[in-house]
DNA sequence: GCCAACGTTGGC
DNA sequence: GCCAACGTTGGC
């Protein structure tokens, strides 16, 4: 099981936004950076993501899972790019600041911290723990 | 609104 | 293939 990490503009594509496509889920199209189009290559269905407000909030406030494989992104012609569909599947119950990843014990390495601007990210197994619990998953 | 960090582009 | 110029992102 994969786990990681998606940042949306909640302006442009926030958490609620996204819950309303349901089980349908939605096309994360719209990436145009190598890495993260990697990363989005690299997903099985079924992995598990965090879906991060970046700009206003800047917290992580839900779960979405990888609903489709990586396919040719349908907002583009260019063969370059393409991207994985994701649903959500649950809010975190409170919200997880990157100002608390940031003093979080076991998040140092987080690439949230050390890359910002990486828009899709690898998150590790402990990582993805931390901030459940955080988030009052446990 | 500013600016640092980063990625991309294009001239050489 | 190098690197300067430029554009974008996102935290502050």
């Amino acid at each position: 099981m994969g786990y990681w990490l998606f940042k949306s503009e909640p302006d442009t594509w926030g958490w609620p936004d996204q819950v309303a496509r349901g089980a349908a889920g939605e096309e994360w199209h719209g990436v145009r950076n190598y890495q993260a189009r990697n990363n989005m290559r690299a997903m099985k269905l079924g992995d598990q993501g965090f879906f991060y407000h970046s700009n206003i909030g800047k917290e992580i406030v839900g779960i979405v899972e990888v609903s489709r494989e990586s396919q040719p992104d349908s907002t583009t012609d260019d063969l370059r790019w393409d991207c994985v569909c994701l649903r959500a599947v649950r809010p975190l119950l409170r919200p997880v600041t990157l100002e608390v990843c940031k003093v979080q014990l076991g998040l140092e390495q987080m690439v949230l911290i050390h890359n910002s601007r990486l828009s899709v990210q690898p998150v590790t197994a402990q990582e993805w723990q931390i901030i459940c619990d955080l988030g009052g998953l446990g």
